[in-house]
DNA sequence: TCCTTTTATATAGCAAGCTATATTTATTTA
DNA sequence: TAAATAAATATAGCTTGCTATATAAAAGGA
């Protein structure tokens, strides 16, 4: 650590905050006109999987804050993607659901999703595109794994 | 393309955005005590390695557009990290000059991105590493590619 | 010279993240 | 059972990113 040479182009930090930025742009072109945009994406995946979830349920699958998903879920209410019921059981909690306007869109939006990874990936072999996936997956584990020692 | 099977966890582009945003965090946990965010770091870098730029010139430099760091600018002078200066050629034009504040800061900040990029690739050999980065150029190249071939 | 266009920066308004805190309902405990 | 605690969701307020548009100064053209 001498001269003090730090490239942003040869930090990873740097080159993953670009990809993901590079990412969303790639994916709200192709989804905006199915009025979605790629936030709502995870919700979207969780809910064409099954509906009728908790925005508790949702938090524990999408790896983002509580406070975030419910804004996301209000801006998904106004435009119409899903609804809220009450529970029965518990007044606390909501149950979610898709409009038909949204569940009509899963081929056509996992097909957007497909084809931006598709785009990043060109020029990628089958092996080396697993082997980037296994990166970033050891990427994010390592850093999990120091944010959780973090707080205890 | 016959289940529609789209597993986030195997998506490039969710891993990317995860990653970024867990870098984002770490570097954040680290330079808050120094008065700094993760927004401000391309600036920062740029500055400490020449003062006296315009808002243009680091456009160029920062891969970000122009009104994002506009806004960061004006963060980072609320927060007294710079300084501008009118140019006495050009009305325009202010040249962006670093508080002794934020001068000081170079070595620590430095040394908190380059802990956190460690963290992310602890476990990686440095061949991995290197290949890590090199595929996220790759990417990013090709999604760059994509976007400018669209506009035109 | 005056008008138009270009250039540099700022502002408006939005999405998606975050932390911290408020609110409402359920559950526990004294 | 009443009060305290916990749980589910919402809200406040911030940063960082974006697109689109406004503003002000400079440069060019008729």
């Amino acid at each position: 650590m001498q001269g003090m040479i730090f490239e942003k182009d040869s930090s990873a930090g740097y080159l993953a905050n670009q990809m993901a930025r590079l990412f969303a742009a790639g994916l709200q072109r192709r989804i905006r006109p199915l009025g979605l945009s790629p936030g709502q994406f995870p919700a979207l995946l969780a809910l064409w999987a099954k509906e009728g979830r908790t925005q508790k349920e949702l938090v524990q699958l999408l790896d983002i804050e509580q406070a975030t998903l419910a804004n996301t879920l209000a801006r998904m209410e106004r435009d119409s993607l899903i609804t809220r019921r009450a529970s029965e059981e518990d007044g606390r909690v909501q149950e979610i659901f898709l409009t038909d306007k949204a569940r009509v869109l899963e081929k056509e939006a996992v097909g957007a999703a497909i084809a931006q990874n598709a785009e990043a990936l060109e020029g990628f072999s089958e092996q080396e595109k697993a082997q980037f996936l296994d990166f970033m997956h050891r990427a994010v584990a390592a850093m999990q794994k120091a944010q959780s020692g973090n707080s205890r």
